[in-house]
DNA sequence: TTGAAAGCGCTAACAT
DNA sequence: ATGTTAGCGCTTTCAA
């Protein structure tokens, strides 16, 4: 029989509900609710407890929460021995802290997301992995959401960072992102964005590019000089800002050196290789066709030498090449692709670097720049005759 | 000045109190309190609350915290009206439902941990991606930590899964995990793990693997049939499974069509891009040169062929090669790489629903299961003379 | 140096 | 149908 852990009686004792998986009792006659003591309830701590807490190492050392968790985060004021019993205690009960729990209660949850439109195709991926490492060294996890180019997956990805409570976030848009109200989200509750890549105009943020106009300028003047004239140009979609700035270091180059644009030379593509191999396709069974072809990327770049290819059209001789942002197997495609390196993981160590910074300010004191780094030319046989 | 809402005097206004965030007034003269219109309190409601809680939303509303968060849950005993006002005040002051606090009393994440050793090379990625879709399928987030092919690393990334409370695991381990403690303790805390492509044999977790063994002895074979006769074999590190079962494959195709087994042809490579090149180039600087290079990877291959390239050797003429996983580019390196395909999103894909199975069942009534897909045999042009 | 107690945002059992 | 209350695991005043 239950008695009451006041009056000692047995006669008024009901069951009053289950307090941390422990049977409640209410005695009627003073009024009381209790659980039985720690012993009587050992029975169901016999097995490992699936996941300890402060409270159970608190309890197998009779020592309180808060001495423990002060052990734990080394606070000054703890004595010695405490600290390393408890630490001791710690590893044997396989102690692991509950991120959700400090999080809940230190207003903080360490975290910074990373959203990207898909990360199949090396440069996110490599983009991420130096970023995440920037992160890991300043404290911060990493939650890494793809939108997969969809701009409904990329709203719902923000709607989970943000109930993740992420301090921050560094994002690259999907192509078909229209509407910013989900990142302006973000903002409203003071957590700061970083845009890299493919950024948003309409915010006010930090940005990290490359430099999308310099880098296509200097690749269609490449071609210019290798003797290419009739230019063609498979861009990105004009959503993309970057699509736009590559697009217009393409006609820079061509107006410079005083060729005429012709606009069914340029054609669109829509970040999709079967897309591009339509487009390269296109353009070269045209009766008029161009004689070189610049690239939004190197992905389409290889589509292209393909299509070339299956076309019996000879690269670089009957057609010259390039793309952009040097992914490590446009030097293994036979020819070797001519293309415009970006420093991928130097705009990955940038942005977190940027984000950090700017949560570590707030946004009282933090003034968004733009980071440009340098495009450069890398000379292979696709565009050299 | 606050005019009187009723009589529009002036003088008789005095401040009564803040009503759901809004000052309110009071009119001496006419007795009537007020608030002023939307437009006029903008001031207050200026700034947007950093992160509104269900308290906001219940203050807004004047109803209690259980009411929003049923209403919020869409549970069943709620009036259709105070859903309706709810959502749209949750909606008005942007709430987001903070997941720390929600997992802190459901005693449930709803994530699951994704541990692999690396993601640039496509294989992981590929697969990360297919598994993740199954995870959102079933309501699960995804936390993704790459190890880096640092056992140490691999041990600090369980530890962070732990913290985070994940409901389980999807892992393949580093080239150098040789102790896993780490694993165990996921195990003991009551975490399912499913191994995938580099599995853990010493514990009883579910395990999703291509064919290995059958798909090495396949390339070998189809090696032997094109009239290669010297195979080497450039394998993984010893201490993976795969590496091992790739290994026997080899040797047991040579046996089979009796071809005296080379110990020197022999090299286990540790999966860099530039100890790949370091094996082909010793396998193909020998006096007795192998005539085939069985790779255990594509990029392997891919690097084998480079080498054999800058040494003027021909493939296939001289230098049959073959390699596994049917990384896309592959099909574009000159000449097209043989290769063991790997049903990579299926992998990722039946491990995940491995897992969550597990993860539903509990660990009493579920068995592990080991699932070996098929590997298949897909032939180019760089082992076929 | 330690303990007791409050509270982070949320859910759920219980009471009404 | 709604409100009241306790508690998830943790940190942090405040007292002792």
């Amino acid at each position: 029989m239950i008695k009451c852990a006041q009056c000692k009686q047995v006669h008024a004792i009901t069951k009053a509900g289950i307090v941390r998986g422990r049977q409640r009792y209410h005695c009627k006659d003073c009024h009381v609710y209790f659980t039985l003591p720690e012993a009587a309830a050992a029975p169901v701590a016999e097995k490992q407890q699936a996941m300890p807490t402060i409270r159970d190492i608190a309890t197998a050392l009779n020592i309180s929460k808060s001495t423990v968790s002060r052990a734990l985060q080394a606070h000054s004021d703890i004595n010695a021995q405490t600290r390393k019993a408890v630490l001791e205690m710690a590893q044997k009960l396989n102690y692991h802290p509950n991120y959700m729990a400090q999080s809940l209660v230190n207003k903080k949850s360490n975290t910074i997301g990373i959203l990207v439109p898909e990360f199949v195709n090396y440069y996110f991926p490599a983009l991420i992995i130096a970023a995440q490492e920037v992160a890991a060294e300043a404290g911060y996890n990493v939650i890494i959401c793809q939108s997969q180019e969809s701009a409904g997956t990329e709203k719902a990805n923000v709607d989970v960072l943000l109930s993740g409570r992420v301090e921050g976030v560094i994002a690259s848009m999907t192509k078909e992102t229209k509407q910013y109200d989900h990142f302006r989200s973000l903002e409203q509750h003071n957590i700061p964005v970083v845009f890299f890549n493919r950024i948003c105009e309409a915010m006010n943020t930090s940005r990290v590019t490359v430099n999308d106009y310099e880098g296509a300028y200097k690749g269609v003047e490449h071609l210019i000089k290798n003797g290419y004239k009739k230019i063609a140009h498979i861009g990105g979609p004009p959503s993309l800002l970057l699509s736009q700035n590559r697009l217009n270091g393409y006609l820079d180059a061509l107006k410079k050196y005083r060729i005429p644009v012709q606009e069914k030379y340029i054609l669109p593509y829509n970040l999709t290789g079967r897309h591009a191999t339509q487009c390269a396709q296109k353009l070269l069974k045209m009766r008029d066709r161009p004689d070189a072809i610049f690239c939004l990327n190197d992905i389409c770049t290889t589509h292209t030498l393909f299509a070339a290819k299956s076309l019996q059209i000879q690269v670089p001789q009957q057609l010259g090449i390039a793309g952009f942002s040097n992914n490590p197997f446009s030097a293994h495609v036979e020819p070797a692709l001519t293309t415009i390196e970006q420093p991928i993981q130097e705009m990955g160590r940038v942005a977190m670097r940027l984000l950090i910074d700017h949560i570590t300010k707030g946004f009282g004191k933090y003034k968004p720049v733009h980071r440009i780094l340098p495009a450069k030319l890398v000379v292979r046989q696709s565009s050299v005759r």
